[in-house]
DNA sequence: GCGATCAGTGTAAACGGTTACATACGCCGG
DNA sequence: CCGGCGTATGTAACCGTTTACACTGATCGC
């Protein structure tokens, strides 16, 4: 039994020779057991009041402070929630996470970040490493499929996805076939007839779902065909798709970007040909990111409330968590607006925009 | 000793009723300890080559995941490293943020993120709910006093700061002050002679290195008193202050911002006062946020490398986490880059910019 | 032939909390 | 006077890992 000496058997570290106090150098201050202290720091069963007081005292002395591994071993419970984002889009990211981190704080939960996933591979592996340390998740991944995520979660962890085309699980997205549509009636009010898309990634739902409403309000409104140019929402793609608008007969008159970063690659370009936004070619966007409203012109595009977005997935989740109620699968959509600004205007006619000043309108349900 | 029933002891959970597999589970399914079982995943000690694989094939059988709480509990460490910020500004933090996810995730860390607070109480309390839950931690809090702060930190996490103020802890910093000197220098050079400075907020510490570079330039190089217009670093304070300069005298032919974000401002008070930049007023900001690029003109700034200063905060912690050398207090200086654009130009001069592109100039040593 | 060394494995004590159950006491109604 | 109940507290099992130490054979040098 010599092995029994490692650790001075319960001896409240006298001298506060080792690192941090423990809540049992707490209850030995104090004059109680483990549990009342427990039971005071917590708030629950009853306590008497001086024993509560001399228990406080303690804490303070000692700058006793719970460690959390500890708890979570104990009560199998984090209080903290995951969130996996895949390669970041710039501002879109920022907002995201800065809407999950407030909600999750203010119900007393954290949040481990954890982006730019290249693959579902690294994105299992992330997972995995994940159990014990976070209570649920929310994922956004609208590229990965879900076959290989839905394999790595062990299924008790509940799940909230962003963005993604699936209705296995929990899910919140933007209302991307409403605010596409939307716009493109927009740009065939102004009188427009040759609209010209770009388009997102191939494999990505919300480019896919954008695509879906410029293609219905096109047939819904006009007899006209879409005309469609690839695109990867980088302002790359965006830029490369001008020469090949241009080259189209009939030339359109307006150009719909899947997304802000490919209408500011467009703008470039079509600066470069010389070409005067709106009154030689209209140009719309989608997301709204900041900088759309500082371009020249500034940018009409279709407004996302993002940090809105991770709000809802954080309720969603702690609810689910707390209430034993499982709440069912969800599937939530965030309302979108237009946002007229400058960049659009009739065909071959100067902006009509009032004050300059930028007109929002709901026109989701 | 009823009690003891509460869970059947030890019994490995035979129809996998309970939630997830442990590695006890694992190891009766292998036919052996648990002890072999943490070996042959840790790849610590000897353990023979059939074993393994009887192991191996039992943790894949049956799906399991070691439970991080415990883990950690029991090696004292967590793998993770807190990241505090401050209230965020856009674009800024996403930058961070990636910086210091990529370099953790490369090193086997995950991180905690905590943003937004308000004050030091608050700051503190979550300071305070991390231990147990962080190894390290990477903290930015430019303006809130570091009293609070070191008070909440019991001392034995290891912690970097982010442009903070303070010689008292490692940090890492943005090197302001030589950033400000070569933009006042490259402006005289330019040939203005008045020079306004809008400045960032009171207590910033980038702020006030930011202007003592500002002020160092002028007082080296010319004759003339610092223009000084107070700021806080947001939009809405360039806009503010540009009306007072026009209405200084002799009025100043360039101004200097102390951020991007405040040039911004400026340059829609311009726009809206008729005044043409770079040929009516030269402009210039500080951060190079992806923004600067896209304005109209685009804007002259200080270009940081911010994920870099995320990457060597990490590359800090971790290694004075995993040698038990202490490395000591280190000061680390970002060096920043002088990025020339559009809004810049001679007084009463058209902007001369060599095609347009955009220039580099590495000013740190 | 024998102690020393070493590979391979098991046992059980930590890690720092929570909490079910037991205990002790005071007070009540009958 | 006694069973029952509520309050306040202590004891120790448990959460799921890691790892110090003990143990067993086999191999080796001399």
């Amino acid at each position: 039994m010599t092995s029994k000496a490692r650790r001075a058997v319960s001896e409240p570290s006298p001298g506060r020779a080792s690192g941090v106090a423990t809540i049992r150098d707490v209850a030995a201050r104090a004059g109680v057991s483990v549990a009342t202290v427990s039971r005071t720091l917590n708030g629950i069963g009853p306590v008497n009041d001086d024993t509560s007081k001399r228990v406080l005292a303690a804490v303070r002395a000692l700058r006793y402070v719970p460690h959390a591994a500890a708890r979570s071993l104990s009560i199998r419970r984090s209080h903290t929630l995951g969130v996996l984002l895949p390669e970041v889009h710039g501002e879109f990211f920022s907002e995201v996470i800065r809407g999950i981190d407030v909600a999750a704080r203010a119900r007393g939960y954290h949040i481990l970040v954890s982006s730019s996933h290249a693959d579902a591979q690294e994105m299992s592996s992330v997972l995995r490493a994940l159990r014990g340390r976070v209570d649920g998740l929310i994922v956004m991944s609208p590229d990965v499929e879900l076959g290989p995520l839905s394999r790595a979660l062990a299924g008790d962890t509940p799940v909230v996805l962003l963005n993604s085309a699936t209705t296995a699980r929990a899910t919140i997205r933007i209302d991307n076939y409403t605010g596409a549509h939307a716009m493109t009636d927009h740009l065939l009010d102004l009188g427009h007839e040759q609209i010209a898309f770009i388009t997102g990634p191939e494999r990505n739902a919300d480019a896919a779902e954008r695509r879906r409403g410029y293609r219905a309000a096109l047939e819904a409104r006009a007899k006209r065909l879409p005309i469609e140019i690839e695109g990867d929402f980088t302002e790359e793609s965006g830029y490369r798709a001008v020469p090949r608008i241009l080259a189209s007969k009939p030339r359109p008159t307006a150009i719909f970007a899947a997304n802000d970063s490919m209408a500011i690659g467009a703008l470039r370009a079509l600066r470069e040909a010389a070409i005067v936004v709106p009154e030689g070619m209209t140009l719309a966007g989608f997301d709204d990111i900041p900088m759309a409203r500082y371009l020249t012109p500034q940018l009409t595009t279709v407004g996302v409330d993002i940090a809105e977005m991770g709000r809802r997935a954080v309720e969603y989740l702690v609810s689910s968590l707390e209430q034993s109620d499982p709440a069912g699968r969800k599937h939530d959509v965030i309302p979108v607006t237009l946002v007229v600004r400058e960049s659009c205007s009739a065909p071959s006619a100067p902006a009509r925009v009032p004050n300059k000043a930028t007109l929002r309108s709901r026109i989701s349900s």
